[in-house]
DNA sequence: AAGCACTTTTCTAAAATTTTAACAAAAGAT
DNA sequence: ATCTTTTGTTAAAATTTTAGAAAAGTGCTT
């Protein structure tokens, strides 16, 4: 076997367990060398707790499996230079693919987070049926074969997705329903790429992309709040993304918020997504423009008020108009009203916000440290910082790259 | 060294690399047989990744450590039957504390979580200072002494407490203050008793009690609520007792949920306490009472309606008392409209009620799953189930019993 | 600036440990 | 009663570690 990520339920069955135990230290080395870069000999050794003679002799098969380069040689700390071990450009691909509800974005990545490709996008409509994921795949295939890179050399697919995913389970309960009885969604696509693939929800992969790339790197509780036209929340408690016995934790748009509240378009009332949202916010600026509030929106007819976008407030509101900045800022004391929840919760040590929201950062930031502040416990305040994320829209499609980074390097054991 | 678990910080460090991961290897063992009982020596070699021969002769070493025996025989699966292999009665010992805000109660437990002295309850009051500690290390050290356990085989102390209290750091940020810069609760205690000693939240120590021992036995995402005179939240998110950054995670009693709502202790208004808690169901009784409402606690005097109690409105409830019954109800709504927030953001499969509210079951569980079916989304609904703890107080004091076997049994190495 | 003492890395071979293989004993299945 | 399966040992084989030595640096002293 000369590929170390071979990746078949077959091929580790048959193992014996020394060649199981090498096996899967060599997929954590792998690992650690992915998430930290380069690192020594010396290194490997102290975290895994093994011989510099026995490291040497997996780091020369990793070189020799083509996985692993030498780097040239670290700094010394006293004595002899080290040599650094790195993954080896480009030695590994990742096919890297964002669903929206109403467009598609997809990329080839290598094995050090660089695109190999240029970002694909192409409008496509995610409902309850399949058709989307058919439109998805012919792009994808030709992106692959466009780009020229050795099929065998693409160990896997990671797609993102609006809705209710149950990633381990391989099926997503709001859109693209398979049909009954048959294969998960996830088995029906790893058929068509003939890779393994791993399917998951939007702003949870963006928040693993945040603690892999972004301002939650290095640290342990982050909570990462995305919001756009909707509101979700990833999590990563104790330095793993977290979701749930069925895989729908985060579910923060639709937590009850307002007693009596308008009617959500989940079927509820109330729900936070009504007063703290993107689709809160241009309803609110709609109904001021209609009852004929003094803003710059007024510039509208009627049938651009209809269609009226985020971006359009947020803009107006950086132009000092009074109107959007006040809207801006009712959105953010109610967003920060749930992020108190969130923090008496979870005592996540950083809150990264995300999606359009940032763009509004002066307007919506000191009404959501406001609301922190009426309705947080002092000592769990005091220790959370909340800011904007840092990677932006990025995020999303590095997430489904570090999605599959994640899975595919992950130790067929784990004992609890 | 003729014990395993020496726990000093000097003896790891003066072992290399093959005594250290053996010595791991032995505590993963030991812990093993602490949570899953006797087991064969099969079990432990597929568990474990290793050998028939080195898992023997580990085995034997614990033996003759006198931390294992073999305990019989297993069932034949069709062949020889299996040695097997579990821990001894009575080889370890722990010293539980359970400490409330004006009694304390402690016992000693074996490494089989038998009790091996009876429970003791004395009167103590917590306060900032740290005077509660010394009545407690007093009657502690007088129980040790009767119970005439070898003091070498007591491996470490467990308390409960309330408060916020920081388990990795070692310090309750609301009761037993530490004068700053000194060491830190934790440490003076270990001073105290020469031993290891754990303190914890006793609502996450209960949480850790039901996932052991409890309903939660086996499942990997449970919530558990205490609601006694205020509300608190325990959570095992993928298996594990969380306690976000700083260990203050689950303040669920003070989340907000009343718009503009009463003042609660805590300084803020409106918190999830201040509608759905032992203190509010008392008020709201004697609110009622005073107004007079047509309940058999009118049969009560002033002063002992001002002393009333949760378990008397209860009391009354199962009565037939159509008032007491309505004010649980209320009670129940209020916290169901918490626990769904619950749902939505973590997705537990289980949620155990514990605390006082366990005696009024019939009268707020309708409630809660009336409020859970107004706010929760169905997916998410449909994958929880609610349930009252069967465990009961002894929650409490099993919980510390299992915070000192969950750290002594960690192992030093935890790689991420 | 050169030299010396001390570290750290890297490599190799001997020593120690762990595993595999082989086999006897014990139990169930036919 | 015989055959198959599983467990529990023991001895040979394989692997990993330790120890020792050389190579390659750093930093202090003169």
């Amino acid at each position: 076997m000369s590929s170390l990520l071979a990746l078949e339920d077959t091929f580790l069955a048959g193992l014996n367990n020394v060649e199981r135990r090498k096996y899967v230290q060599k997929i954590k080395i792998v690992k650690h060398l992915y998430v930290k870069g380069a690192k020594t000999n010396a290194d490997i050794c102290g975290r895994f707790q093994i011989s510099a003679p026995t490291s040497t002799a997996m780091l020369n098969e990793l070189i020799a499996e083509g996985l692993v380069e030498k780097q040239g040689r670290g700094k010394s700390i006293g004595g002899r230079k080290p040599e650094l071990y790195g993954l080896k450009d480009k030695s590994l691909f990742v096919l890297s693919i964002h669903m929206e509800k109403y467009k598609a974005r997809l990329a080839i990545f290598d094995n050090n987070n660089s695109p190999v490709t240029g970002m694909q996008t192409f409008p496509i409509e995610v409902t309850q049926d399949l058709q989307a994921v058919d439109q998805v795949h012919e792009q994808a295939m030709r992106l692959i074969e466009v780009s020229g890179i050795d099929p065998q050399k693409l160990i896997g697919v990671g797609i993102n997705m609006p809705g209710l995913v149950a990633s381990k389970e391989g099926n997503n309960h709001t859109y693209l329903r398979v049909p009954g009885g048959a294969e998960s969604l996830q088995q029906l696509l790893e058929h068509k790429f003939g890779k393994p693939v791993y399917i998951q929800n939007d702003v949870k992969s963006a928040t693993l992309a945040e603690y892999r790339f972004g301002l939650a790197h290095g640290r342990r509780d982050v909570l990462v709040l995305s919001m756009d036209w909707g509101v979700g929340l990833g999590m990563i408690l104790d330095g793993k993304l977290r979701s749930g016995a069925s895989g729908f934790a985060g579910e923060f748009g639709h937590i009850p918020l307002v007693e009596d509240g308008r009617l959500c378009h989940c079927g509820k009332r109330g729900c936070l997504e009504t007063v703290a949202s993107g689709s809160a916010l241009v309803r609110n600026a709609q109904e001021g423009i209609r009852a004929g509030e003094n803003t710059l929106l007024q510039a509208l007819s009627e049938p651009e008020i209809e269609q009226l976008e985020v971006e359009q407030v947020i803009r107006a509101a950086h132009d000092g108009d009074q109107f959007a900045i006040n809207i801006l800022a009712e959105v953010g004391l109610n967003l920060g009203k749930g992020i108190a929840i969130l923090i008496q919760l979870f005592n996540p040590e950083l809150i990264i916000l995300g999606g359009e929201i940032a763009q509004a950062k002066p307007f919506v930031l000191p009404a959501i440290q406001q609301a922190i502040t009426i309705y947080c416990m002092k000592q769990l305040r005091e220790n959370t910082r909340i800011v904007v994320s840092e990677l932006g829209r990025d995020a999303m499609i590095l997430g489904s790259v570090a999605t599959v980074m994640e899975n595919v390097f992950e130790t067929p054991l784990d004992l609890t």
